[in-house]
DNA sequence: CCCGGTATTGTTAGCGCTCACAATACGACG
DNA sequence: CGTCGTATTGTGAGCGCTAACAATACCGGG
């Protein structure tokens, strides 16, 4: 097509066909590379002078330092792994881009592995994954609470910080108390009149979901309400729907008793997203009928019909946590606390808001 | 408080003082460090008893090679850079997943770089902060256009292919046919018996929303329909919210004429939420007196009230083509088409349903 | 039994950087 | 004006690997 025949680079893209070394600035300044490795490293020793030529020459020839041979020379790779499910949806989504910022901020690159399934096997080949490009570090992101024993009882070939993976094991990590979400929540809805509060819960393998089931069911006892049966969804709205129409049923025709269904609090947004649909198929008002809450306080959250009352986590908070944790555990200081627990708080939107009557 | 003082290491997490090398392995054969090497790298020329003790002698060393020794000698770092913007949103969160399972699988390891703001300023640095590491390359997702433009007149330290990039440009990318998306929901409404369709854009600085836009209006103008004037919206549910305040005025008092709301097309899912919150409040019954749908497919869409008819992405192909493309050009290989085009597919939900009248 | 050829293995240099140490330079002091 | 101490700079040896080349080993034919 091209009479001139080949592709010719664009002038933009193209590489100089030799990257300059240390060993050409200092030719270029006239000293030696190690005045040149001093300079860039920031070591006090180096006349004013020399410094200045030297970051001069630096700029002209556009050098930058080949981050292979640091790492061979101080077997510090500066890079540090995350593993990580689901990593489309919110939560997940937003911790990873916590993690991230806050290595960075530390001088770290961050490699992510996304993962189908969080299975042995699967949590093995990550690590083995990240361990060949040579990590320091890595953060696990174990929601599930078979993950996290995996983890326990496996080699760790480099420290290993967990996020989500609860406290009752010896791995250091970082999570959300999502004990106090579930009872902020609860006790919200009681302070609002309801005599208890149904619960659709997550997956009990998870242990978030665990949590939120404990932290609903202590808030009821304290109280002293009587906590109904709980049903169980899988996160997906899919399943919300489906306890959704369960409970619409009991909605009706029970009032009166004590476990009389006036409020739910769904143990995620997307699950009280289906709820809310399922409760509107069945003539089921919210909130003047049923008060529903959710958890996580996903962006559409406030606009769901009606907007939803639920609990904000800061994943920002728990990235930081966790990478400070983990280059804790990199420059070998222990911290006295392996465990952080960062605290959520209760957003109250229309889904709870008291009826009138 | 313990007796003992000190923080015992955890005996799994223990790493030997010194990583075997290559040497070791060789000594404990009783080769050279060359054979080892030719084993790993799966040279052809090596006695298959050779290779079977050198595997033996690694698996029970356990060995792993050096990447930064292995970079250094190659200078092939195996790693390449994403750059995104609002990571933790659906669409942006899957890409990225698709695209780091495609590295994945391709044996490299991809870093992601979570901007707050696609600047120009932003990008040079986060290209800066990948070009430390040394990455082969790098997929920047670039929705707004302002970034792509940046971007083509920057200089690029390695190759860099874009996603969502559009392309009228000359750096290579992929990015999803958002013309035909918006066309096949535009036509679905006036197969549907719509006199004609409104639209509530995203905003116009990205790529997306403007093609979006040129689809919608080039279905109407096809099918010889009169395109209502545009409202503009920023991707929020709040926006979307604001714009279906304005258009239930219309909805209303309105019906007869040519431009007779009767069906929106909304162009994100989130945005549609906010709308069908406005109509809710409004009185305005959807489907029955308002079609509207959606894009991108996200989780929550399928209930919404009522679950909402959009455009479904594949981002995973998405992610695949973009690696292919980038390791292309890194290789060398620049293929013809320097832009893939992948096509999306209409889901359909009772949001559109066609009213019984 | 020697020769040429191929299959297999070993040897030697780096890759670009940092570290430990050696070698200067410079200034103040006696 | 020599000497010592500190500030600054230079030298050499790796880090663990790959690539090019050199050196063997082994095989069949003459």
């Amino acid at each position: 097509m091209n009479p001139e025949g080949g592709v010719l680079p664009s002038p933009l893209d193209d590489v100089p066909l030799r990257r300059p070394t240390m060993e050409d600035v200092a030719r270029a300044v006239g000293v030696s590379h190690q005045t040149v490795s001093r300079v860039l490293r920031g070591h006090p020793n180096v006349r004013d002078s020399t410094r200045a030529e030297v970051l001069r020459a630096i700029k002209d020839l556009g050098y930058r330092r080949n981050s292979s041979a640091r790492a061979l020379a101080t077997s510090r790779t500066h890079t540090l792994g995350v593993v990580a499910v689901n990593t489309a949806l919110f939560g997940p989504a937003s911790t990873l881009a916590g993690i991230e910022e806050a290595a960075r901020a530390e001088g770290f690159l961050t490699s992510t592995v996304n993962l189908r399934r969080l299975s042995r096997e699967s949590l093995t080949q990550a690590l083995e994954h990240l361990g060949e490009w040579g990590v320091e570090g890595a953060v696990v992101i174990t929601p599930q609470r078979q993950a996290v024993v995996a983890l326990s009882t496996m080699r760790r070939p480099f420290p290993i910080v967990t996020v989500e993976g609860g406290h009752d094991l010896d791995i250091p990590g970082v999570s959300v108390n999502q004990h106090l979400g579930a009872r902020l929540i609860t006790e919200h809805l009681l302070a609002a009149g309801h005599r208890t509060v149904w619960h659709v819960a997550g997956p009990q393998d998870w242990i978030e979901a665990e949590s939120r089931m404990a932290g609903w069911r202590a808030a009821l006892e304290d109280a002293g309400a009587e906590p109904p049966p709980p049903l169980l969804g899988d996160w997906s709205p899919l399943s919300g729907y489906r306890a959704g129409q369960q409970l619409a049923g009991q909605a009706v025709g029970a009032a009166g008793r004590a476990t009389a269904l006036t409020a739910v609090f769904v143990a995620n947004d997307q699950m009280a997203l289906g709820v809310l649909r399922a409760f509107r198929e069945a003539g089921v008002r919210v909130p003047d009928y049923v008060a529903v809450a959710g958890f996580d306080d996903i962006p559409e959250a406030e606009y769901f019909a009606p907007p939803l009352t639920t609990v904000r986590q800061d994943f920002e908070t728990v990235g930081k946590a966790s990478i400070r944790l983990l280059l804790d555990r990199i420059e070998g200081n222990s911290p006295d606390e392996p465990h952080l627990v960062i605290d959520p708080s209760l957003i109250v939107r229309s889904s709870t808001a008291t009826p009138l009557s």
